[in-house]
RNA sequence: GGGAGCUUAGCUCAGUUGGUUUAGAGCAUCUGCCUUACAAGCAGAGGGUCGUUGGUUCGAUUCCAACAGUUCCCA
């Protein structure tokens, strides 16, 4: 049947369609049933973000796992959502408030959470709308959000288990302190740079003289202020006159101890180094050794403080500028170096980080990782690529201590209520609370309004960690259903950058709450760069925006350009010739659907030979193709499962394929032919269909009678069958015979339209005439004839063993024949030799496997024979 | 400073339990073709001492060691 079809495809137009078409369809919804699932969360996008090309990967990895996935008949469920990023959200409501005029500080929380919730619910679905753009089969029923009630409740729930388990604790840490975002972050969110700065030299006055000085080393001389020691090594001579003596604090004058601790560097700076105990983190500890006083010279906001006494209100680095003269003035400054040293700068802000005393909230964490380590270590969980166990061991080994209070509004608020007494209960809800309370105090008396909840809310990691859990319960916690029909989720797909932020503390949560991994499989995509491999970023404006890419290329060619060069776990450096490359695949599919679609059908004409052959052997060639895609769909190698497919279709089908079973010009085409090269035009579309969802349901609603509700997706992926492994070997040969023909045709000058003749000698091996009809077809032939001797005035090539002749007008350039035989024939001598030598060499064949002997052996044998026709032909010459 | 990875064609990368004058792909380059589905295409070609040096082995791009370069992680 004949429809029609466009000359031009636009996927612009055949994309909405199609989605639309799915959804109306309801063919991305799972609902636990008798299958077998499949289920996959989505590394839910930060509620402010727009889709980046890092969102495009991912989730383009993902699609092609849930739509094979689909095909192979599981119930296949990819749960959509997004993280409400506590700190990266509460920055752009701020932001907008000022903007507004409206300053943080001036609202309320509640009134603050109300514009938050504003911008979120105005802002969070655009990602999740992006993403239908790009084709995502996502069960969008099923979309949820780390603060809607069920994922809030889960994670307030969570928070006291681990308190009421002994995992939770309060403890005063040096922290690192983000002074814009006024709020602790993780280690994992600081990010350190190498920097240009200034060592200055500070003397310090000895106690009881007038005249004896020590003087320090420091790249912070605002933090004198906050001074409460000086120290040196004990090992180091120079200093040991000092010891039990105390020294004045430069600008306050305050008397603090010389001490002794073997942490000093002796040949860094002067090896004397002063201790502020409040402001750096080694000094904190340096501090708990001599229990030293500890000031606090900065406010939360990085201005000094009362404490300071000097330069108060004044930000720390308008007071690094300020002090240096106020120093000099009073005789302590000996001198200033360049100097290069790593400063910590807030990965959400930008502003360097301040270390600060505080007291947070932790989750011990060393007995709740054992079992995620175990998990990864005895490939219960497998990583692709495996390489990242390593960097994920290393990290589990070494775990430290999980802060998870953050200074902000917008977030899981902290479940701890304070009493009036100082002392805290923590509970799920106020009313427990209370009820806590009151049996803690034995005042039955007691109203909520005594309590006082915690101001800080909880890291969002912590409600990610929940995430392959969250997503599966239902506003009754006791209806588990989901839950126990779609846990544990087969695969993960995500940026190692968040191995340890996310996919670990993932795994230790599965653990800790549902006794089980939260998922089999970890896929870990590459960071998409730049040419440059710079990271793409809109602030470095070097990041196309992927819907502009959508438009302009298709989704289905912006997916295949993504996937093309991004094995798993590499890097992808983006240009825009791949989704150019996209596109012409694209092209390339709709073009050869095009050229089976226009043939006339005649069904009195019967199947010419060659045709028979042509579709006898892609028959074959396709189960070698099913066969590899599935294996590296196993092995989670997607690019290799697209550059077969693409290949296949490319190359194998369009290249080889149509052109044998091509009607002469406008001439019909016999009915079994179209049939059958149609169906085989369908199992390659479902075997595209993963990469290029699009464009395969386009052409397969065309290609056959289609009832209402009828989809590629839904259909089966091909099974390979037991085939005839040898054919396709075979078949190499023919077109490697057409190939040679088609160069002499070339270097001759012999037309395609031009008839030729072809001889052949066949060698010792014989020459397999079974695909002349082929051969005679793509080479336009009229006559193929097996001779046994040389063919005088002929052009000639070899295949393997076999040699072709091909008389043509014209001389042949015997000397250039001769010269061209001669260095084959060295080539092959020399080839020959070689593999002499082995089989001469006793131990080789004695302790090489007898497979290996067998193929040198028979390389011998080949060369020995191609040696000797060449010889032959050179004598025709002489 | 400690740890991990990487080094294969001009560029980006494959190379799946070691098999050899005989290492693949895409892009880029070059040469032909506006051949009747496709110039967003087709047919070809060139380009590699597999980072260096040793070792194990009959045999090393593959295993081991050292070195060099490079990237990342941790401190």
């Amino acid at each position: 049947m004949i429809k029609e079809a466009p000359v031009k495809y636009d996927p612009t137009i055949t994309e909405d369609k199609w989605y639309s078409y799915w959804m109306e369809n309801n063919f991305f919804h799972s609902e636990p049933d008798e299958r077998e699932p499949y289920t996959i969360v989505i590394p839910p996008p930060n509620v402010t973000g727009v889709l980046h090309m890092g969102h495009m990967l991912n989730n383009t990895i993902q699609d092609v796992l849930v739509r094979r996935a689909r095909m192979l008949g599981k119930n296949s469920c990819w749960v959509p959502g997004t993280d409400h990023a506590s700190i990266a959200t509460e920055a752009k409501v701020v932001d907008k408030l000022l903007k507004e005029g409206i300053r943080k500080d001036s609202l309320t929380r509640d009134q603050f959470l109300e514009h938050a919730w504003e911008w979120t619910n105005k802002h969070g679905g655009i990602i999740l709308e992006q993403l239908k753009k790009l084709g995502a089969s996502c069960d969008w029923e099923r979309t949820a959000f780390t603060m809607d009630e069920v994922r809030s409740k889960a994670v307030i729930r969570t928070f006291v288990d681990l308190y009421n388990k002994g995992y939770v604790y309060r403890g005063v840490r040096m922290v690192n302190w983000d002074p814009a975002a006024k709020t602790a972050l993780s280690d994992e969110e600081v990010i350190f740079r190498e920097e240009q700065s200034k060592l200055y030299y500070v003397r310090y006055l000895i106690e009881g003289t007038n005249d004896q000085y020590v003087t320090v080393a420091t790249t912070r001389p605002e933090t004198i202020l906050g001074d409460t020691a000086v120290c040196v090594n004990p090992a180091d001579e120079r200093f040991s006159h000092l010891a039990g003596k105390r020294v004045m604090v430069p600008l306050v004058n305050r008397s603090v101890p010389i001490i002794m601790d073997d942490y000093v560097e002796m040949d860094f700076g002067t090896g004397c180094l002063k201790i502020t105990p409040a402001h750096d983190a080694n000094d904190y500890e340096i501090g708990i050794r001599h229990q030293l006083e500890v000031i606090d010279t900065f406010n939360d906001d990085g201005t000094l403080s009362e404490k300071a006494q000097l330069l108060v209100g004044v930000d720390r680095f308008e007071a690094r500028k300020q002090i240096i003269p106020m120093l000099e003035a009073a005789g302590n400054l000996v001198k200033i170096e360049d100097y290069n040293n790593k400063v910590g700068y807030s990965e959400r802000t930008h502003v360097p980080i301040e270390p600060k005393l505080s007291a947070q909230w932790f989750i011990k964490m060393s007995d709740l990782a054992k079992p995620a380590l175990e998990a990864v270590e005895r490939d219960a969980i497998r990583f692709y690529p495996s390489k990242f166990k390593n960097l994920y061991r290393h990290w589990m080994e070494n775990i430290k201590d999980w802060c998870i209070s953050r200074q902000l509004w917008w977030g899981h608020r902290i479940p701890v209520y304070y009493l009036p007494d100082g002392s805290f209960v923590i509970a799920e809800t106020e009313e427990k609370a209370l009820e806590l309370a009151r049996i803690k105090t034995g005042n039955v008396h007691l109203e909520l309004a005594a309590l006082r909840q915690d101001e800080d809310v909880l890291d969002t990691w912590a409600s990610s960690w929940l995430w392959p859990i969250s997503v599966f319960e239902k506003e009754d916690p006791s209806d588990t259903r989901d839950l126990d029909y779609y846990y544990p989720t087969n695969d993960l797909v995500t940026a190692p950058e968040i191995i340890f932020f996310w996919v670990a503390r993932m795994v230790i949560a599965g653990y800790e709450f549902k006794g089980s991994l939260p998922f089999k499989n970890v896929y870990f995509t590459g960071i998409v760069r730049d040419k440059l491999r710079r990271k793409m970023s809109k602030s470095l404006g070097n990041s196309p925006d992927p819907l502009d890419l959508i438009a302009k290329y298709g989704a289905d060619g912006v997916r295949v350009g993504m996937l093309l060069c991004s094995p798993a776990g590499n890097d992808i450096l983006f240009d825009e010739s791949l989704t150019d490359q996209g596109r012409g695949f694209l092209t390339k599919v709709w073009n050869s659907f095009r050229l089976i679609n226009g043939w006339e059908i005649d069904d009195t004409i019967p199947q010419p030979e060659h045709s028979r052959l042509g579709i006898e052997w892609f028959r074959a060639k396709l189960n070698e193709v099913i066969l590899l895609m599935d294996d590296h769909f196993d092995k989670y190698r997607l690019n290799d499962a697209l550059l077969t497919i693409h290949a296949t279709i490319r190359d194998e089908f369009s290249g080889w394929l149509l052109e044998i079973i091509k009607p002469a010009y406008q001439q019909p085409i016999d009915a079994k032919t179209y049939r059958e090269v149609n169906a085989l035009l369908e199992e390659l579309l479902r075997l595209l269909h993963p990469f290029m969802p699009f464009i395969s349901e386009e052409i397969w609603q065309l290609i056959g009678e289609r009832k209402p509700g009828a989809s590629i997706m839904m259909s089966t992926w091909p099974k390979a069958s037991a085939g005839d492994a040898g054919l396709c070997e075979r078949f190499e040969l023919v077109k490697e015979l057409v190939s040679g023909i088609r160069s002499l045709r070339k270097e001759k000058n012999i037309a395609t339209r031009e008839e030729i003749e072809l001889y052949i000698i066949p060698g010792e091996k014989g020459y397999v005439p079974a695909f002349d009809a082929i051969v005679s077809k793509l080479g336009n032939i009229a006559k193929i004839e097996i001779r046994n001797d040389e063919v005088a005035g002929a052009a000639t090539f070899m295949v393997k063993a076999t040699a072709f002749y091909v008389p043509f007008e014209g001389s042949v350039d015997a000397e250039a024949e001769v010269a061209k035989i001669n260095e084959e024939l060295a080539y092959n001598r020399g080839f020959l030799e070689s593999v002499i030598r082995k089989l001469g060499n006793e131990k080789f064949v004695g302790s090489a496997p007898a497979k290996v002997v067998e193929i040198e052996r028979k390389k011998q044998a080949d060369a020995e024979e191609k040696i000797k026709i060449l010889e032959e032909r050179l004598a025709t010459f002489q």
